[in-house]
RNA sequence: GCGCCCGUAGCUCAGUUGGACAGAGCAGGGGACUUCUAAUCCUCAGGCCGCAGGUUCGAAUCCUGCCGGGCGCGCCA
């Protein structure tokens, strides 16, 4: 039972709903953009008046009048009127915020926790770079949106695994072994040719020279030709070195991972081979063109897909039949993947791989994350992997510090190509918004930090509060639902709207109500209000992987 | 050609299980520091919500068509 301090008035308008027109409905509360228009809002009356047969405003009324004569919300209640078309607009009493405040404070770090209906075991895959070079902006995308949203999921009161899937098998793996050995010999004065789609960038170097520190020269002689051993040497520890290079700089932004999921080692234990012979056996799969299909299309697909290639070669397809169905296996709800937009052809298979296997392809969901472009100087900056100019998370963590790649990373919807302004978030100062929201817990803290001592949490509430002080405290019970939605529309990105504006409104409270000085009944409902807004920022911007700083 | 996503203020974007005059930040104009930190606040200006139809008491939101942009379309991963 999620804590929700707008819970017993949302009964109490479903009960009276109920009764005036027959239907229960679901009770949305919205905020009034009109202060005229009261604290809270609901167009209940209008959703209910087609089936009730009666005009809106009549059922409003009626709504209206026992919700005024209620026990258990009516005092809460300083004013109910019906307006408009048939909207009920409430103006609430001092003693609901007094109330409200209250349980905020009560609830701790669990306030707006545990919305999940129902909670559910959910296995989410993400970023899965490949393990032959470092990560770039786009990856620290995936990683900045998939691990919010991870842990938005776990405060809904899901159970979440977190999962990289390596791709650390095929030609990629010989392009990098290649590369690597090419950076190796290049100080024995040994040449190794890399091809034109082997890999140049420095790191090659780097991974080369550690390389050479672990073994010196133990494979100098092996170059020229490259035998199979040096090969798989290079390739087989490159990747790990690789693999061991992403999972910290992950790490150093606050992402980690329940496990790394390898793909070479479903070759070695036969998995993929199994898989496949499975897909034949259930007549799944077929040979044509001297190829073997996947006839996903049997499934929803729009055509069919190969799973072994004319060559003999197996494709990724096949390691991903093997993968998904073992993920499928272990005991999820719901499988989330968190793939790049040019990858949305490929969902259909996926969901053709579970289905084949006796899964149900909607177990499987996929968050599709659009590009991430910069910005500097009001120009798109050009990043060209060829030309070495890519810029990699590294880059991006040293240019604008971790808070700052995270928040926006994750302040837009990952629906929406990201263009994201290197000059305003290099900004230490005024115009950039994870300050903007990190000052508003600074300053909350700040207040609570010079207080002589705690304030009584049983006083009274204030028989007047100003319109900063119910605009924050309204504001901070939506909270939940911001929240819950957030992880029921997958969009890790509200939480950050959301903390935007709640730091605003705490702004304005701290410049229109002071706290300190204060008669007792004012200080200690402005020290509580204090408390509940730099807790929620603080758990909020937890979510986010931004730190919330004491001072700044 | 087919499929998916997108089109909201000068810029970057929220808002889309339909609800009151469309929101924020930045950029621009004007104000506020003997104060619990001005990394802040207040205020002004700025929009045919791509276009055209349709459904509805009510559409940025749902449906259809069109225009514009991105991405993807059997043996690359």
């Amino acid at each position: 039972m999620p804590l929700d301090v707008l819970e017993s008035l949302r009964t109490a308008i479903g009960d009276a709903a109920e009764q005036a027109a027959g239907a229960r409905p679901t009770v949305i509360l919205t905020a009034p953009a009109q202060p005229e228009h009261g604290d809270l809002a609901t167009p209940v009356a209008m959703g209910l008046a087609k089936q009730a047969k009666k005009p809106p405003r009549e059922i409003a009324e009626t709504i209206a009048q026992s919700l005024a004569a209620d026990a258990n919300v009516g005092g809460q209640l300083r004013d109910v009127e019906v307006a408009g078309p048939g909207f009920i607009n409430l103006r609430l009493a001092p003693e609901w915020f007094a109330a409200a405040v209250r349980r905020i404070i009560g609830a701790d770090l669990e306030f707006g926790s545990g919305g999940a209906e129902p909670p559910e075991r959910i296995l989410m895959e993400y970023v899965s770079a490949n393990p032959t070079g470092p990560l770039h902006v786009g990856h620290a995308r995936h990683a900045a949106y998939a691990d919010s949203l991870a842990r938005v999921l776990v405060f809904n009161g899901h159970q979440v695994d977190r999962e990289y899937y390596i791709n650390d098998h095929g030609r990629q793996m010989e392009m990098l072994g290649i590369s690597i050995a090419s950076a190796y010999g290049a100080p024995f004065g040994v040449e190794v040719p890399v091809p034109e789609d082997g890999y140049r960038g420095d790191y090659i170097k780097v991974v080369a020279e550690l390389l050479r520190s672990e073994i010196g020269d133990r494979y100098v002689h092996d170059l020229e030709p490259l035998t199979e051993e040096a090969l798989g040497f290079f390739s087989g520890r490159g990747g790990e070195l690789t693999i061991k290079a992403i999972r910290e700089e992950l790490i150093s932004v606050g992402v980690e991972f329940d496990a790394f999921f390898s793909e070479a080692s479903l070759h070695w234990d036969g998995r993929v081979a199994d898989a496949v012979a499975a897909l034949e056996e259930r007549g799944d799969a077929y040979e044509a063109e001297g190829a073997l299909w996947f006839k996903s299309s049997k499934y929803g697909d729009e055509k069919d897909r190969v799973l072994r290639r004319a060559d003999g070669d197996l494709t990724y397809l096949a390691s991903d039949v093997a993968y998904h169905l073992d993920k499928a296996d272990r005991g999820h709800d719901r499988l989330i993947d968190v793939l790049g937009a040019d990858h949305h052809g490929y969902i259909a298979r996926l969901k053709a791989i579970l289905e084949s296997g006796g899964k149900s392809g909607e177990m499987l969901e996929v968050s599709l994350i659009q590009l991430v472009s910069l910005l500097e100087k009001g120009e798109a900056k050009k990043m060209s992997k060829r030309a070495g100019t890519l810029v990699t998370m590294g880059d991006l963590v040293a240019d604008i510090g971790v808070d700052a790649t995270r928040f926006f990373l994750v302040q837009r919807s990952h629906e929406t190509p990201l263009e994201l302004d290197l000059d305003l978030a290099r900004e230490q100062s005024q115009e950039n918004p994870v300050y903007y929201v990190q000052y508003a817990h600074t300053r909350a803290v700040g207040i609570l930090r010079q207080l002589e001592s705690e304030p009584p949490s049983g006083a009274p509430a204030p028989a007047e509060l100003d319109a900063a002080e119910r605009a924050l405290l309204l504001n901070l019970s939506r909270w939940p639902d911001a929240v819950s939605e957030a992880g029921q529309k997958r969009g890790p990105h509200r939480v950050a709207a959301y903390l935007i504006d709640l730091a605003g409104d705490f702004h304005a409270f701290y410049h229109r109500c002071h706290v300190s000085d204060e008669p007792e009944d004012v200080q200690s409902f402005r020290v509580n209000l204090t408390r509940a807004t730099a807790r929620t920022i603080r758990a909020g911007l937890g979510l986010l992987g931004v730190s919330a700083p004491e001072r700044m």
